[in-house]
DNA sequence: CGACTATGTTTACAGTGATAACATGGCAAG
DNA sequence: CTTGCCATGTTATCACTGTAAACATAGTCG
């Protein structure tokens, strides 16, 4: 949820030589634009142009286009990790945890659908982008569900099934061939016995 | 599998004036380039010029790129539809029917991981590809599993789940989440309860 | 044969990501 | 205070893209 922790002053410096937090505004205008549309129709220049500053400028702050879309996937993947943490703050402990970071899941994919793509799609300049807050927590979520006298082996076996049933299911639904309701979440996700 | 239907010999016609069938040779270059690279990065341009054509001969046989898209999602409907058929008729019946069917589908994914995107991201175009040839097998082929004396409610979920499953471990190894490992594969599939 | 039509071509335009060379202005050292 | 450095902007340019319009070719059918 943190938004501008620079503190300078976006308002009337509309003449100004140097931006002040141009970086910033770049990443927040990314993202405003990623909520009306997918990440291949986001473009440097429109960016630019709607930041009010030049196309090229955007080449001080981000070497190419895949780095400024890797900075909106570190965004999203730390707005993904509180949606988590609010989700686990809510639940019971015990078998609760599942659904309840499995519902946060789907619901943050059907909310913001371009970015949580672009989060997913990996190939953004070849990055693997390494740890995640997000995943991180995911799957200590997904332990402590599976957590009876199992192996450990099957302990991975299940953490695996669960992230891939709520991985699918938010695919689905955000492409579309899945009706995205609220109620299917939940009777999917809710009762699995993995 | 079906390549060439059409009877026009491909060889030795580089000065014809018109191609013999243009449409065919340009979804096999599509497919082509499919294989080597994600959709986003093909160009009609480039598929014109392999072809030997000029850019805007494209255009003759597809309102614009998107319908060539959409084309490229047709052919692979079909090769998953085939696959299908091939794990079902190798599959004893019964149980095993959701493993034959979830493996051929993340095999499948695997093995044209730009197709399958492709086929899988429903806005190309805005058309809803209706009637799909593979999903209608795979809901049939997972009906057949969950055929016990539950509700029909309960086998919607259970059915969900299936592809849900399949399709997020599909796309978690696509997208380098997951390494793609066909034992991983077989032991998140099989004996999965749902 | 002659016209029609399907299927090509050339030309042109607006938009894109990216590079190179140049301009500005804030800040730190002399 | 002045001087110069350097981070951060700018303009100009390039190669590439999808797409539209106008023109050319050739196979087909009256």
């Amino acid at each position: 949820m943190a938004r501008n922790d620079n503190s300078v002053n976006i308002e009337n410096q509309g003449e100004r030589y140097h931006h002040g937090d141009l970086r910033a505004a770049l990443i927040e205008e990314g993202l405003k634009r990623l909520q009306a549309g997918p990440a291949e129709a986001l473009s440097l220049r429109e960016i630019a142009r709607n930041v009010g500053v030049s196309a090229t400028a955007v080449y001080r702050h981000f070497p190419d286009r895949a780095a400024l879309l890797g900075a909106l996937c570190l965004v999203g993947d730390e707005r993904l990790a509180d949606a988590f943490a609010a989700a686990m703050a809510r639940a019971k402990p015990g078998l609760d945890a599942f659904s309840a970071m499995g519902r946060a899941y789907v619901r943050f994919a059907l909310a913001n659908p371009s970015l949580f793509r672009l989060m997913m799609s990996a190939q953004v300049g070849g990055l693997d982008h390494g740890r995640s807050r997000g995943r991180d927590m995911l799957a200590r979520g997904i332990a402590e569900m599976s957590g009876g006298r199992t192996s450990k082996a099957m302990q991975d076996v299940r953490q695996l099934r669960a992230w891939s049933m709520v991985h699918g299911l938010a695919m689905l639904m955000l492409d579309g061939l899945v009706p995205a309701d609220d109620a299917i979440i939940a009777r999917v996700v809710d009762a699995a016995v993995l």
